[in-house]
DNA sequence: GCTTACCGCTACTGAATCAGTAGCACAAGG
DNA sequence: CCTTGTGCTACTGATTCAGTAGCGGTAAGC
């Protein structure tokens, strides 16, 4: 399949509008976790695997990919990944997230 | 696998965080669409099916049931499935994401 | 009673995706 | 030359998803 983007057709979703190619984009395995793992500033291929639980090479760079392709993940010589302008954005589009999981779990826990 | 929850392992982290256990959750196919295609109020299994592209029942299903048992969404008898208090609160904070993808969509369509 | 039309859902097969491990090609340092 | 670390590919097997058909239940119309 490939790569999900706004203005052109997405896996379960012809319309093109962006929601749907983010929800593509970020529905795909380890994608949501890679961005989060990412906040603290760039790491390395393998530093990135490691914080991902040793996640296997072949998707961890597929994912990486397709995120360098959505503009939302660079990658730096020197010091190896880190988000991008977009990245980041989405990142604190995010946090919210981040703040209804832990009342979530609080509940559920 | 069994469904993710706050408080025990997920597939990618044995840290029990629940931020981990919403990424499980939310990272799976078809969950953040069923989600969102559940914005504007309860709908039958065939009516969320139709909207979200005739997904596989089977799939639906399946996410269905995980969001149930996190608390996110509830099957009400007579009008089918909505969104529960946390499922609300959830697409609330999934709020921002839409307002990240427009701007996204608006610079690379 | 019998059809019709929904409902939620299951069974089944095949395709796509992911997991897990090994190891390559390259560059820098010693 | 040898070691270390880099990003990444190849390969096989497991898991997940896609796609289609159809079941059992309820309720209405006739």
């Amino acid at each position: 399949m490939a790569v999900a983007r706004p203005g052109r057709p997405v896996r379960g979703s012809r319309s093109g509008r962006p929601i749907m190619a983010a929800l593509d984009l970020l529905g795909r395995r380890w994608a949501l976790r890679v961005l989060w793992e990412l906040r603290d500033g760039a790491q390395t291929f393998r530093e990135l695997r490691a914080r991902c639980d040793e996640v296997s090479p072949t998707v961890l760079n597929q994912r990486l990919a397709e995120l360098r392709e959505a503009g939302i993940v660079a990658h730096e010589d020197g010091s190896g990944y880190a988000l991008g302008p977009d990245g980041r954005a989405l990142l604190e589009a995010l946090a919210p997230l981040h703040a209804w999981a832990a009342n979530w779990g609080r509940r559920r826990a």
